[in-house]
DNA sequence: GTTATACTACTACTGTAGTAGTAGATAAAC
DNA sequence: GTTTATCTACTACTACAGTAGTAGTATAAC
């Protein structure tokens, strides 16, 4: 019995287009996701309807038109499925993971500089 | 056309098992990944022969038994579907993840410690 | 040499992601 | 007030992940 536990890319994109706006309707997303429109109108109202059905998404009808708004907060959401790669692709290990981005990520200074900066306020806070 | 980007959870399993073994059978699989014998043998085999066709194990048949070795790298598997993580969620910026990671996860201080000495050896690295 | 075991090859069913069409209602435009 | 545009609700088709059964063959055990 295949569950739902993860987002797919283009949910990704609503569930953020949703989070950044506050709320969206079909037309929104439609005009803001794809200005090639590549996929048919009907298509991200498919998308939403399953958004609502998998408890992501609210549907509040004001006047003819379905507005829909996020159920499940950005922060949540994000921790549940970088928990669920971490531990498909690396056994759940924090650890595991930095060692292989900082081994194959080529990132810059800024990003050197901003990540120790992090460390060094986690360190304040563990005392 | 739905592509094949990401491995499944159970497909992680089973190449990671073959990766570290080096190459495996079905029987090994099914024996390794299921003492509680949740799947049936056969679906083992299924899978087995999905991984060959999407091109990430090869098959080789001594005697009777099928073998099943991988033909990607383990390194280069978990760096295409790190990557394709990070784009899906954190719009493939390496610091937004970082940052996102020192706000939620629970690291100790030695997971700390060990990210110090991997940027240290970047910066040496970079110049 | 028949029986039990173990394996492969093949087929098949379910659920769901990805995609979109159609019917019907309402509102806007003229 | 008929035409056009826009929206929802509903239906539907494909590909593939998840799961497993069956047929057939080869070996092992007796």
């Amino acid at each position: 019995m295949p569950k739902v536990e993860t987002l797919t890319k283009f949910e990704w994109e609503i569930m953020k287009l949703v989070w950044k706006k506050g709320n969206a309707t079909v037309r929104d997303v439609y005009e803001a996701l794809h200005p090639s429109k590549s996929r048919a109108y009907t298509t991200i109202q498919t998308y939403l309807e399953r958004l609502v059905e998998k408890n992501y998404l609210i549907k509040e009808k004001i006047g003819l038109v379905n507005f829909y708004s996020s159920r499940v907060k950005e922060k949540d959401t994000l921790k549940k499925e970088t928990n669920h790669f971490m531990k498909n692709a690396f056994d759940g290990s924090f650890s595991r993971m930095a060692a292989f981005l900082f081994d194959t990520q080529n990132f810059n200074e800024q990003d050197l500089e901003e990540i120790k900066r992090l460390i060094e306020e986690k360190e304040r806070e563990n005392g």
